[in-house]
DNA sequence: GATCCTCGAGTTCG
DNA sequence: CTCGAGGATC
């Protein structure tokens, strides 16, 4: 690249993070996320590091933040708001670490504290003889906004130090850095409050935490519960202590919240280690954490290590892997599932989010898109949780150009071009066309992956449709070995592979697999089951009335007539002949005798996470072989909640719900005490 | 009629 | 995991 356009690069940065910082700090719009903020930052650093003599006296790293907004009265803070340097990655990590070693040897021994770095907002607390005086945002890092009333409504803020009255006294004037925030699950109930009240859904925790503190009327945020975690010293009137670790416990001894999973390393190595077991449980922390702030441990040490621009050396933000980002919708596409429901999904310009490029993500349905009044061409937020699923939030209004269009719905099948309907009070679209490719295709996929023939995914399902080898799901059985070996990508092994596990389900299979199988709407497993219980094979099911199957408990009216539509449509008939002809026709087992005790009999258990031991089915035959009930989703009759490794937003709701918990040591302990 | 619970369906990437 | 909808219960 030429000095030219190297240099109208850096103006354009300097001129897009400036406008950020302005919506961010100013109108607390955001039109990027956090992790694009930083990119486009260090991209800048980049160039400003290659030609120091270019560096624009605008330029966003020659100033911490942006200028406060008028509505409030100013402050100006005892000392700089500093910000902090960012680290993505451990080379990151160790090229900071090697980079202020060589600035000063005494690095090399240093140990360090490690903080969470929460995804909120910075504040600054004065206290006047042990009295909370006043209370101000960081603004632009020089002088901040006055939300004195807002904070005090916080209740974790001591509003007199030391709480406990027989703890040293402070200093006459303490200055106290913060950090507030909400923490997920007040986030959630807030947004419950709002959307029974009709009021608007907030997107983000940390955009609402600085609109709610920022509100002019502090019975609003009263009536938010805001949290605090103190974890700096501004200034003391040289009465501060001399480490970082001794200044949390001052702060924590005067009655401030203090993070508690703040620690102190005796090295790199340990930071590193800590910060990978950050990483891995950072869904169960009941707050938001963007990375893990590293700080040399002794202060005077860090003050003398410097700055490089507004930043001190002597501390770092290491990064969690980004799970929310904005990134734009370049179109919407529909797909059609195994019952003819039209799914719209988002196409996404690729971005990383948590660790991987993420370019598509469902919109589950066009009332979806509509409420969220989702445009194609919208910037749009799309988080990535615990789970491993991406969503979309929803568009950033804020940076509409005007140029986004509406989507309308399509009037037709995407695949078969068949008029699609809608019943009426349901939200989902179907193509009804029953000879819909797309249909066929999603329904062998589903009949083979519920009976598990291994080796026919989507693509060679397609592939054998094509071949005309098969026009519905029965038509597996007469698959002969020299027709696959005539297909592209089969050979020997492969067809005889495939051909093995088609004939594997003949045997050993339940009949409530085979109903499963069978793909007929609102009957999943646990449908399947119920019925099986009551008919003994699928002839026996197939001339069942609707009134019939509706007596069984958990099944009603119209999944009762789904099912009975199901077997009088002939097409389906005939599957039925074909699979009887093929061999493939499970019957009733007789029901098992519960074998020895039940001590779970009555209990329902959720298992969610992963189990050190057990898989997930293990862990469901080991309770219900006990008599226990084992269910997906929490709620308040659950009466446990089993939890493995990377348990996600199911423990936060046994939590919420206060259901007892227990790990998989804990279960088996509990079904050997019931005995 | 409202509310809670449970089930099914579709879903991303490597 | 999220959402919608069916079913049970009050």
């Amino acid at each position: 690249m030429n000095d030219d356009s190297l240099r109208r690069q850096l103006d354009e940065l300097c001129r897009a993070i400036n406008d950020h910082n302005y919506r961010y700090h100013v109108l607390d719009q955001p039109v990027v996320s956090d992790a694009e903020y930083d990119r486009l930052l260090s991209e800048l650093r980049a160039i400003e590091e290659q030609h120091p003599e270019w560096v624009p006296p605008d330029s966003p790293t020659q100033r911490a933040g942006a200028q406060p907004s008028a509505r409030f009265s100013k402050v100006r803070h005892p000392a700089p708001i500093l910000s902090l340097g960012n680290a993505f990655s451990e080379a990151d990590l160790r090229a900071w670490f090697e980079r202020i070693s060589r600035v000063d040897e005494r690095v090399r021994k240093a140990s360090f504290v490690a903080e969470p770095k929460l995804d909120g907002l910075s504040v600054v607390l004065h206290y006047a003889d042990g009295l909370f005086v006043q209370g101000a945002t960081r603004g632009n890092g020089e002088v901040g906004e006055d939300v004195t009333p807002n904070l005090r409504t916080l209740r974790s803020l001591p509003l007199r130090i030391p709480v406990d009255r027989s703890a040293p006294k402070p200093p006459a004037d303490l200055f106290v850095r913060g950090e507030v925030f909400f923490t997920k699950a007040d986030f959630e109930a807030l947004n419950k409050r709002q959307a029974e009240e009709g009021g608007q859904i907030y997107q983000t925790a940390r955009n609402t935490a600085a609109g709610t503190l920022r509100q002019l009327d502090p019975a609003i945020t009263a009536a938010r519960p805001l949290n605090l975690f103190a974890y700096n010293i501004v200034s003391a009137h040289g009465q501060a202590p001399t480490t970082q670790w001794a200044t949390l416990e001052l702060l924590r001894t005067l009655g401030f919240p203090v993070a508690s999973e703040s620690h102190v390393c005796k090295s790199m190595d340990e930071v590193l280690a800590l910060y990978e077991q950050w990483k891995a449980s950072r869904d169960e922390l009941p707050y938001e954490v963007d990375g893990m702030v590293v700080k040399v441990d002794d202060l005077r040490l860090a003050e003398d290590l410097g700055f490089v621009g507004k930043d001190p050396r002597g501390a770092i933000a290491y990064k969690f892997p980004a799970l929310e980002v904005t990134t734009s919708l370049q179109d919407i596409g529909v797909n059609v599932g195994r019952t003819g429901v039209l799914t719209p999904y988002a196409m996404l310009e690729a971005v990383e989010i948590g660790g991987v490029i993420v370019k598509q993500a469902t919109l589950h349905n066009f009332d979806f898109i509509k409420d969220k009044d989702i445009r194609v061409g919208d910037r749009v937020l799309v988080k990535r949780a615990g789970d491993v699923i991406p969503y979309v939030i929803g568009p950033l209004l804020a940076a509409r150009s005007g140029k986004e269009k509406k989507y309308v719905p399509p009037k037709t099948c995407p695949v078969c071009g068949q008029a699609v309907e809608h019943l009426a009070g349901e939200v989902a679209w179907y193509c009804v066309n029953a000879a819909c490719p797309e249909q066929l295709v999603r329904n062998v996929e589903h009949f083979v992956a519920v009976l598990d023939v291994v080796g026919m995914g989507e693509k060679i399902v397609i592939q054998l449709i094509q071949a005309g080898l098969i026009k519905d799901a029965a038509d597996i059985y007469s698959i002969k070995r020299e027709d696959l070996l005539k297909l592209e990508g089969f050979a020997d092994k492969k067809a005889d592979n495939l051909i093995a596990s088609i004939q594997a389900t003949l045997t050993n299979r339940s009949l409530s697999w085979a109903i499963t199988a069978l793909g007929i709407r609102g009957v999943g497993d646990v449908v399947a089951q119920k019925l099986a219980r009551k008919y003994h094979d699928l002839d026996a099911l197939s001339k069942a009335s609707a009134t019939d199957i509706d007596d069984i408990e958990g099944i009603g009216p119209s999944i009762a007539q789904a099912i009975v539509d199901w077997f009088a449509k002939p097409t389906n008939r005939n599957v039925l002949k074909k699979l009887k002809k093929a061999g493939f026709w499970p019957v009733s087992q007789p029901p098992k005798k519960p074998s020895g005790a039940q001590p779970f009999a009555g209990l329902t258990f959720v298992v969610t996470g992963t189990l050190p031991a057990f898989s997930r089915k293990e862990a469901r035959d080991f309770i219900e072989d006990l008599g226990g009930k084992v269910t997906d989703s929490v709620s308040a009759k659950t009466s446990y909640v089993v939890v493995g490794e990377d348990a996600g937003s199911k423990l936060e709701r046994a939590k919420q719900l206060g259901v007892a918990t227990l790990d998989e040591p804990a279960l088996r302990k509990l079904a050997h005490k019931r005995k």
